[in-house]
RNA sequence: GCGCUCGUAGCUCAGGGGAUAGAGUGACGGUUUCCGAGGCCGGUGGUCGCAGGUUCGAAUCCUGCCGGGCGCACCA
């Protein structure tokens, strides 16, 4: 537990305790201790921290809340907690204010926790499954794409920090109709390369690179496939196909700083006879029925909107069957907590998928679904238009290299993901501090600068300076640094319980802007020793801070710019 | 039509049932010989889509309506 967690575990227990004695000599009335929060203010007017405890207690005491917080604060044992003063206000908060020296302890936490400051325990080593981006190999990796593999990561990377045990996971669609389709394709367009006039199939990937990858396998194997009987044919043009554009997604995605801990196929899935099996588990407790000559999941039991169609009448199992014995095998390899990334275009599975789970059964909130909303681009001011059918979309790899990986994964974290986001390119590109991942990078930067030169000039910037040279750090911008960076671990714990790393973005954002105004009112490497080894220490847990933050978000923390 | 989701400052967006709803940006005014000017400070800017309800207290929870996005295949 980090210290401000511990300060204010400590008083919270404390004010229970209050109410309790009270209790005890008849001074105040009620059954339970209602929930109630203790927490930072808005207005700083009003003290470092507040409790609603005599609010919500109005009820059972039968008093009013200021009477309340008043037999609260002569009950409350302050020793130990750092306590200087309780005030009532307003409506019936009591306020209290802390010794700011507590501040100063967050410095020797961060210098010997180092990299490891900001993990917490609350994973407990569970074992966490983070399935993301996931796009078809039949193509490049789009906006979306972008959005999902910049939020998975950092989520994975999140709940990581927070102690738990996590698998990072792309599911690849190599089988069933649009890989049919993508055979059909690369086939016409092989065929079509070597001089034959065959039409291209209607549902078929009109994307330039299918030539280009049809081009390599003729440079490669020639006309060979020319003879084949078709459906061999194109199973060995589509093997050497997907084989390829699932090295392109790895690569691009790698270019973006994500790596995977496993790459599953559904193909594994029916091949190894997981579908069947699954379908079979169903059927055995009852869940599945025939009607048209087609296998239905009786859905709707579990909260679905309709049944749905689990084996085609021709034989085939659906996607959707596929999914389920996907996820049957996730929690079959022990995962306790599985996250899928999805694009919001597919919301409407969300409710299906979790009742299939629920029918397999596991329980439905075992499997948690972050949807994210749509992209838009802008440009030069005007929203960018994008469409698959005119070719006309921005690749992944386009955008790496146009405004580069650390601002696009920035901008994509930033936002709830349910919101959709404007992606200003220009922004993104800008080199000044309008951009917001330069802002908080060239804080990290200026810091790494002071260090090197407090190291020319022979001063160590690594040491931990006792109690007395820390209690120097008291101006308010000192304090409101200290007191940022002792909230990291308790911003870590709420950003990996409710899975939104955009807490994180936002921290970091929050946490610039004060070593910024803290940097332009004073300066580190002053003339006397003791102050100037107490503000070295600062900036370099600081720099600890910003570089463990960034981390997570899989921003490059530069030493220079 | 049904379902999901979003609606907060001119713009882009934060906001864990709490006190006077915040940040960035734009526009305006001021300031800057200084560890990185790739600045800094300041005031301005709001019927939190609308109407009810729950609550001591609602941007937040519930219901209805309006508006945007998305979904509603034996596609994935």
């Amino acid at each position: 537990m980090s210290l401000y967690e511990k300060i204010k575990e400590n008083i919270y227990g404390k004010l229970e305790e209050a109410v309790i004695k009270a209790r005890a000599d008849g001074t105040l009335r009620f059954n339970e201790i209602p929930a109630f929060v203790l927490e930072e203010p808005r207005e700083r007017q009003y003290g470092d921290l507040a409790s609603n405890l005599a609010m919500v207690l109005t009820k059972q005491a039968k008093r009013s809340p200021r009477d309340i917080a008043d037999i609260i604060i002569s009950n409350l044992d302050k020793e130990g907690t750092w306590i200087t003063s309780c005030e009532i206000a307003g409506p019936g908060f009591i306020n209290f204010r802390l010794d700011p020296l507590w501040l100063t302890e967050v410095i020797p936490e961060v210098v010997n926790q180092a990299e490891k400051y900001g993990a917490v325990k609350i994973g407990q080593g569970e074992k966490v499954q983070v399935e993301f981006v996931s796009a078809n190999p039949t193509g490049l990796l789009h906006m979306g794409n972008a959005r999902g593999a910049a939020l998975g990561d950092s989520l994975a990377a999140l709940l990581a920090m927070a102690g738990y045990e996590v698998s990072r996971e792309f599911y690849i669609n190599d089988a069933g109709n649009q890989i049919y389709n993508f055979a059909l394709s690369l086939e016409a367009r092989y065929l079509q390369q070597l001089g034959q006039d065959v039409p291209f199939p209607e549902a078929g990937y009109h994307g330039e690179d299918l030539i280009e990858t049809v081009k390599k396998i003729i440079e490669q194997n020639g006309d060979k496939y020319v003879s084949m009987e078709g459906e061999l044919r194109r199973e060995l043009l589509v093997r050497y196909a997907l084989k390829e554009k699932i090295a392109a997604i790895k690569e691009t995605l790698d270019d973006f700083g994500v790596s995977y801990d496993v790459w599953f196929s559904e193909q594994s899935l029916h091949d190894s006879g997981y579908v069947q099996e699954t379908i079979k588990e169903l059927e055995n407790k009852g869940y599945i029925y025939e009607k048209e000559g087609a296998l239905w999941l009786k859905s709707t039991l579990f909260g679905d909107e309709k049944d749905e169609v689990i084996v085609r009448k021709n034989g085939v199992p659906t996607y959707f069957a596929a999914d389920i014995a996907y996820h049957r095998n996730k929690f079959a390899r022990g995962f306790s907590k599985v996250i899928n990334i999805w694009g919001a275009d597919h919301h409407g599975h969300v409710a299906r998928m979790k009742g299939a789970v629920q029918a397999l059964g596991y329980n439905p909130d075992s499997l948690q679904i972050v949807l994210m909303q749509l992209v838009k681009l802008i440009q030069d001011g005007e929203i960018v238009r994008m469409s698959k059918r005119s070719g006309q979309y921005i690749t992944l790899e386009e955008l790496i290299s146009e405004v580069g990986k650390d601002a696009a994964r920035f901008f994509f974290i930033l936002r709830d993901p349910d919101s959709t986001v404007e992606f200003d390119l220009d922004l993104a590109k800008s080199e000044s501090a309008d951009n917001p991942v330069y802002y908080v990078q060239y804080a990290h930067a200026r810091l790494c600068s002071i260090i090197r030169q407090a190291l020319e000039l022979g001063y160590d910037p690594t040491g931990v300076p006792g109690k007395e040279q820390l209690q120097l750090l008291a101006s308010q911008e000192e304090r409101d640094l200290l007191k940022k960076m002792a909230d990291f671990p308790g911003e870590i714990i709420l950003a990996a319980k409710l899975a939104e790393p955009h807490r994180i973005a936002r921290y970091v954002l929050d946490f610039a802007a004060l070593f910024h105004t803290f940097y332009n009112s004073q300066r580190v490497l002053v003339d006397d020793p003791a102050l100037r080894t107490a503000r070295l220490a600062l900036i370099s847990s600081t720099r600890q801070v910003f570089a463990n933050a960034l981390g997570i978000l899989g921003v490059t923390a530069p030493e220079r710019m």
